[in-house]
RNA sequence: GGACGGUUAGCUCAGUUGGUUAGAGCGUCUCGCUUACACCGAGAAGGCCGCAGGUUCGAAUCCUGCACCGUCCACCA
């Protein structure tokens, strides 16, 4: 060694010192790296953070576990890259935007759109600042140069793209349906979006007639079009076909019967009100019978309230409205009971908890299914492979009974959809007033079109993406494809790295998107972490306050521990627990590290220079021993079993080569025998160097900065970041 | 209603293809400032490996059933 090593690794001095030299180096992106043009390039999109905060420990497991496959990968001569990004996750971080003017007292349905357009553009790229800081902090080796982010112009003209290729390929259709609309945030929501909770209501009871129904919403009922029976049951047979006479609130009505096979007989009194307006199954129970019964009826309105012919319930909140519709049922002798404990699963928003409202709705749907099969078979094929793999089934059968996506959502921030609708009247050409109409209704295209036929305008689509529309394409519009060298060279990718609960948010959708649009798969590996949960297995979320902030502890423990606290006990799929205690334990590590090179750094002799050194037989077992050891650890990460790797070489630095060989060598360093004693320390350098090696993706600061002082015969190259692994 | 995961030392978790005394970290206890490290070292205590069957010469590990906890999926009013 060369230069001295202080007493106390002080890991605030090192990592930005570290992180600058790294970064100076210009090797984080791969075409600087001194490998001949052959080298093989190992690539990973960084799963792009949403620009809407900053960053918190599931973050940290990322780019933790992708930076070790990265730095592992560099160190044995792969062109690694990885291309860091932000999303600007648009209803995610409209519904964050959303409390932040909340909290000023104002509100986005009150403002213009390019004036809140802007504001959260601003919002989103302060954020993105301080979270390309975190990522440094973190010790991410990821190519800064490459960073994109979703609302790049380009990125939005590839995804508009997209979606005329999909329209244009009937794989994207417009179409009427009753969809999940949140009260609270006036947008459809997909399927995905939807998050079911138990609750309690009372069931209702209510007389239609001679029939009766049961319900928990009674309030629905003024937008009732029909009543419907299973056609097998023997009880209400008779009345498919007829008209029925029923007492209403707001006086008599006629309802026809109808036979369908989704009314189950068992449930209720196995009669159903058919309220096509503000129910999914009763919307299509109404296409099923279109020429039988009206359509649907609106009743209530996108914030939740009963609006048209609802007599004095206008304006009431549904819930509100439930009650009184009850009272005024009982009043007037149409309410034959109600069960008060019936259980049910009630769709709410995942963000605010809100129960979506059904509304019917134009919107924009992809057609799942013909991309669904695609997808469904390369990883049949083994083409692309699961870790854990147990996460394939889950994967597969959610596929296998994939739905139609709304991609609509009503929300400004976003990317526009590029559909343009014809203003609802024609106007005739000057000198053609007499010419037949032939207008198109909509036109997909990215700029404004113009009327064939009339001088009527038109006017673009208000509605945004889901954002999963174009992260779904990330992999390959971060390369620029179709025509970007880097999609040549990086695409398809190597591993694809992230958490479980956006498998089918963002992994299928991937998956799908990438082979429809490149023909290729995105990625070969998918690896799947789990939550972060806290010592009590909470799940960390800021409302309960129990979030441990990663660049906190990263100040006080240092990047390198709390880096290794969350790959040991980490296992692929399952939720993991981070502890300060845990965080403490590897600080503890990085100190011993430090203190076993200056051990090592002491017996840096100049008279073991013209030493002659025999290596005794315990030396060359030492020296295998590592050797095997390494070979261990190169495999579990090649399996991505990163805590093996993990605690292997935790096991073997400390318990083996800090308590055992380095006990046994300080008899022979202090020794008489010079020649034995430089046997001995030659030794011990190389393991260290060893060790140093396997560590560095794992604890990348403290390696780097030992590296740093280690003398020229010990290394070979400027920076261990690219030393070689074997 | 389906599917999946978990159940191993006080706590958090490992345990590769079934094979001799079941591992780690933290915690606890007892010693110890010996040529780096007290953010340390030496040593110790602590486990019918959820329950009940089965396969096997042999099972924490494979099979069946059950229980509890958790998660995901699903258009039953």
């Amino acid at each position: 060694m060369t230069d001295e090593l202080p007493k106390k690794y002080d890991h605030n001095v090192s990592e930005e010192k570290i992180y600058q030299l790294w970064e100076d180096s210009g090797y984080f992106n791969p075409d600087n790296l001194p490998y001949p043009k052959s080298a093989k390039p190992f690539t990973i999109i960084m799963p792009p953070p949403n620009s809407n905060g900053s960053l918190h420990m599931g973050h940290a497991v990322f780019v933790t576990l992708q930076d070790i496959l990265v730095r592992f990968w560099r160190m044995r001569g792969r062109k690694a890259l990885w291309l860091p990004g932000a999303d600007h996750a648009g209803f995610e971080t409209q519904v964050v935007f959303d409390k932040k003017l909340d909290k000023e007292g104002r509100n986005r349905f009150a403002m213009k759109r390019e004036e809140l357009w802007q504001e959260i553009w601003n919002f989103t790229q302060e954020n993105k600042k301080v979270m390309e800081g975190q990522l440094r902090k973190l010790g991410a080796s990821c190519d800064w140069s490459r960073e994109k982010f979703t609302l790049d112009p380009n990125i939005v003209e590839e995804v508009q793209k997209t979606f005329i290729q999909l329209y244009e390929d009937k794989l994207i259709y417009r179409d009427i349906r009753v969809i999940n609309w949140c009260p609270k945030h006036q947008t459809a929501l997909s399927d995905l979006e939807v998050k079911y909770v138990e609750r309690t209501d009372p069931l209702y009871y209510i007389k239609y007639g001679p029939l009766t129904v049961a319900t928990v919403r009674p309030e629905t009922k003024f937008g009732d079009t029909a009543l419907a029976v299973n056609p097998k049951d023997k009880r209400y047979k008779k009345y498919i076909g007829q008209e029925i006479e029923a007492k209403g609130i707001l006086g008599p009505l006629k309802f026809k019967v109808i036979g369908d096979d989704a009314v189950d007989p068992e449930f209720g009194t196995g009669v159903v009100k058919i309220t096509p307006a503000h129910d999914a199954n009763d919307f299509e129970m109404w296409k099923r019978h279109k020429d039988e019964i009206d359509g649907p009826k609106v009743i209530i309105d996108e914030r939740g309230k009963l609006t048209g012919d609802v007599g004095e319930f206008a304006g009431l909140k549904v819930d509100e409205a439930r009650e009184k519709v009850a009272e005024a049922m009982e009043k007037i002798g149409i309410l034959e009971k109600t069960d008060t404990d019936y259980k049910h699963q009630i769709a709410t928003c995942y963000k605010c908890g809100r129960t979506l409202e059904p509304l019917p709705r134009d919107q924009w749907f992809v057609k799942m299914e013909p991309l669904a099969k695609k997808a469904i078979d390369v990883v049949n094929q083994g083409k692309i492979k699961f870790h854990p793999d147990r996460s394939k089934k889950v994967y597969l059968h959610w596929l296998e009974n994939i739905r139609d996506w709304n991609i609509s959502r009503q929300i400004v921030w976003g990317i526009r959809i590029p559909a343009w609708f014809h203003e609802p009247k024609c106007i005739p050409k000057k000198g053609h007033e007499d010419e037949v109409k032939k207008c198109k209704e909509i036109i997909v295209s990215i700029d404004k079109p113009t009327c064939e036929f009339c001088d009527a305008e038109f006017i673009q689509d208000p509605d945004v993406f889901d954002t999963w529309f174009s992260s779904g394409q990330w992999p390959f519009l971060t390369l620029g494809y179709p025509d970007g060298k880097d999609s040549k060279d990086f695409y398809p990718t190597d591993v694809m790295e992230t958490g479980y609960d956006i498998l089918f948010f963002w992994v299928a959708r991937m998956i799908m998107m990438g082979l429809y649009c490149t023909d290729k798969i995105p990625f070969k590996d998918v690896y799947l972490h789990g939550l972060v949960r806290d010592k009590d297995r909470q799940k960390m979320s800021k409302s309960k306050g129990n979030v441990t902030d990663p660049l906190g502890v990263a100040d006080q423990y240092g990047t390198d521990a709390v880096r290794m606290a969350l790959v040991i006990g980490n296992t692929a799929g399952n939720d993991m627990v981070i502890s300060e205690d845990k965080i403490r334990g590897y600080r503890n590590f990085a100190t011993k590290i430090w203190n076993v090179a200056r051990f090592v750094a002491m017996y840096d002799k100049p008279e073991f220079k013209n030493a002659k050194i025999k290596p005794t037989d315990a030396d060359k077992k030492y020296l295998t021993e590592i050797q095997a050891t390494q070979e261990e650890i190169t495999k579990h990460i090649e399996n991505f079993e990163f805590h093996l790797a993990g605690e292997k070489i935790y096991h073997y630095f400390w318990h083996t080569f800090a308590d055992k060989i380095i006990e046994e060598a300080k008899p022979r360093l202090g020794g008489d025998d010079t020649d034995d004693a430089a046997a001995a320390h030659k030794t011990l350098r190389e393991i260290l160097f060893k060790c140093l090696v396997i560590l560095h993706p794992f604890m990348p600061y403290v390696t780097e900065e030992i590296y740093q002082t280690l003398s020229q015969d010990m290394k070979t190259q400027k920076l261990l970041m690219i030393e070689k692994w074997q």
